[in-house]
RNA sequence: GCAGGUGUAGUGUAGUCUGGUCAGCACGAGAGCCUUCCAAGCUUUCAACCCGGGUCCAAAUCCCGGCACCUGCACCA
């Protein structure tokens, strides 16, 4: 089985997602989360969002349903619709944009009927079979809302930023003027993906947290960047060198100062969501790969399964968003800032959760040489912070391993309970879901109100006062509690 | 979307070529016994032929269509 398959097969046993509507054959493209991803996930949307608060963004929450205007104002309805072609013998399909870009064709036209012109007046061959192309039609990436009673089109959006960027004025407002602002999203999008593949690596509809950062372009940097850890950076001229972003910034590898300081931020919270620093690194656009917004664009990659996937992009949108609602909508969305009016600037920091969930899978993943499989989860992410095992079900033992049970939910976040099966066996099972800890009640708790603490990665074992556990909350989402384990004689 | 491969309990598989026992095994899960710390053992239970047509006395098995997954190509704003 390979690596992909196998964490295919875990998470589908052990609870973390599974594909959706099975029972109806399935469906391309779209998993649901299952109990323990579900809990996984929104710790890792948790840690994200607590970075983002910490670095002073505000939150919004708008619709998925999205009408036409704004994606037309956003550029998505044309430029994210390609202009397809088939061949007519062997029903090879293809994007017209880039066919024609090969043959050398100046000013590629934007409209179907522009492509009709150009299949015409130029042989456009089908490079599988050599038939000739004639007919092009529009592919829409976005998903269109079927609706009987609106005047106008309805789409699922393709990204939440534009829930951010249309509301840039009240925002701003909310704000009380100042620049730079923050502003973050966490919600679905939807894109209709010809050949969605790799679990929840492309998915139709998917998780995912966007801040739109606004800027007065005089003044386009969020904060003093840390001293941070060399990263492997892969610019779109040069070869890949390994610098903290820090020194990419200083250097002018990484020009703008915005972009570098939410990279480094990235960094940070993959890190800590258990992205492993080795298979992370970060790549910048080619010119011609930038989307129809950007104009500078890095992207967080994590090596999942020998491929680099995006899992978070960081990207330079300019004034693009702002002049175009500005245009279409007919409100004004400058701002004056000690005499000077200008429209805002805007860094985007772009997260896929569920790509970044699927790279902590595999980044955490690991097998003993017991042949145990063992998540190795952040203390931070695990869907459990900790579970209670009684060591007997028997002489009152389980009785006071509930007790201990509620008393520790009261203190911290989803504590698990196991009293079925060998103690051994029980390890395991916690093992093979990432719970960091397993507190064991035996006879000895009966007596003096101590038990045992199991730390999962180095299956080491300390005895504490239960009072102790109870002194602090979250004492499981903590690192220190690992470490000081690890460090233990025993 | 194209080409090839695959689809059997929750998971992994045997059986499919060569149609014919109550579709077998392992893991898992449930109940019970045992057990004083790393998937032990015993008893017992649970649960599957992707969907729809067709051929045939008879289909998990052969044929057609659909759906899904895997690999490659294309696509990935």
């Amino acid at each position: 089985m390979s690596s992909f398959e196998e964490i295919i097969e875990l998470a589908k046993r052990r609870g973390f997602f599974w594909q959706s509507f099975s029972l109806y054959g399935g469906l391309n493209g779209f998993y649901d989360y299952a109990p323990l991803g579900s809990l996984l996930k929104d710790n890792i949307i948790s840690v994200w969002k607590r970075f983002y608060m910490d670095a002073g963004a505000i939150f919004i929450d708008t619709p998925v349903v999205t009408p036409e205007s704004v994606l037309k104002a956003s550029g998505h309805l044309d430029k994210f619709a390609d202009i397809a072609s088939e061949c007519p013998k062997c029903h090879a399909k293809y994007k017209l944009e880039s066919l024609v870009e090969k043959l050398g064709i100046a000013n590629p036209p934007s409209s179907v009927d522009g492509y009709l012109d150009v299949l015409r007046n130029n042989e456009v061959k089908c490079t599988v079979c050599g038939t000739r192309l004639v007919d092009a039609y529009q592919f829409n990436l976005m998903f269109r809302v079927t609706n009987n009673s609106e005047a106008f089109d309805l789409y699922l959006r393709p990204e939440t930023a534009q829930g951010i960027m249309i509301n840039f004025k009240l925002l701003n407002n909310f704000y009380r003027g100042k620049l730079p602002m923050a502003v973050a999203q966490v919600g679905k999008s939807f894109r209709n993906e010809i050949s969605p593949r790799q679990g929840l690596i492309r998915m139709r509809e998917f998780n995912q947290g966007e801040v739109e950062v606004f800027f007065d372009p005089e003044h386009e940097d969020w904060g003093e960047i840390p001293e941070g850890e060399k990263f492997t950076l892969v610019p779109n001229s040069g070869d890949e060198i390994s610098e903290s972003i820090k020194e990419a910034h200083r250097s002018g590898l990484i020009k703008n100062g915005a972009l570098a300081y939410f990279m480094n931020l990235t960094a940070l919270i993959l890190l800590r969501a258990g992205v492993d620093g080795r298979r992370l690194r970060f790549r910048q656009h080619r010119k011609n790969e930038l989307a129809h917004y950007s104009s500078d664009c890095w992207d967080a990659e994590v090596l999942i399964d020998h491929d680099w996937i995006e899992a978070v992009g960081i990207s330079d949108r300019g004034d693009y968003d702002l002049t175009r609602h500005q245009e279409f909508s007919g409100e004004n969305m400058s701002v004056t800032v000690d005499g000077r009016t200008f429209i805002p600037k805007v860094v985007e920091p772009a997260a896929g959760f569920d790509r970044i969930l699927t790279a902590v899978l595999f980044h955490s993943y690991y097998t003993r040489e017991n042949g145990n499989r063992v998540l190795g989860l952040a203390c931070d992410v695990s869907p459990y912070s900790a579970c209670v095992l009684p060591l007997m079900k028997k002489d009152g033992i389980a009785e006071k391993a509930k007790e201990l049970l509620v008393k520790l939910t009261a203190h911290n976040q989803s504590v698990a309970y196991d009293e079925s099966g060998s103690i051994g066996r029980r390890y395991a099972r916690q093992d093979e879901i990432g719970t960091p800890y397993c507190i064991t009640v035996d006879y000895q708790t009966l007596e003096d109100e101590t038990v045992t603490i199991r730390e999962r990665d180095s299956t080491k074992q300390i005895r504490m006062r239960i009072d102790d556990l109870l002194m602090h909350d979250n004492t499981f989402r903590n690192d220190s509690l690992k470490k000081f384990i690890q460090s233990s004689k025993s």
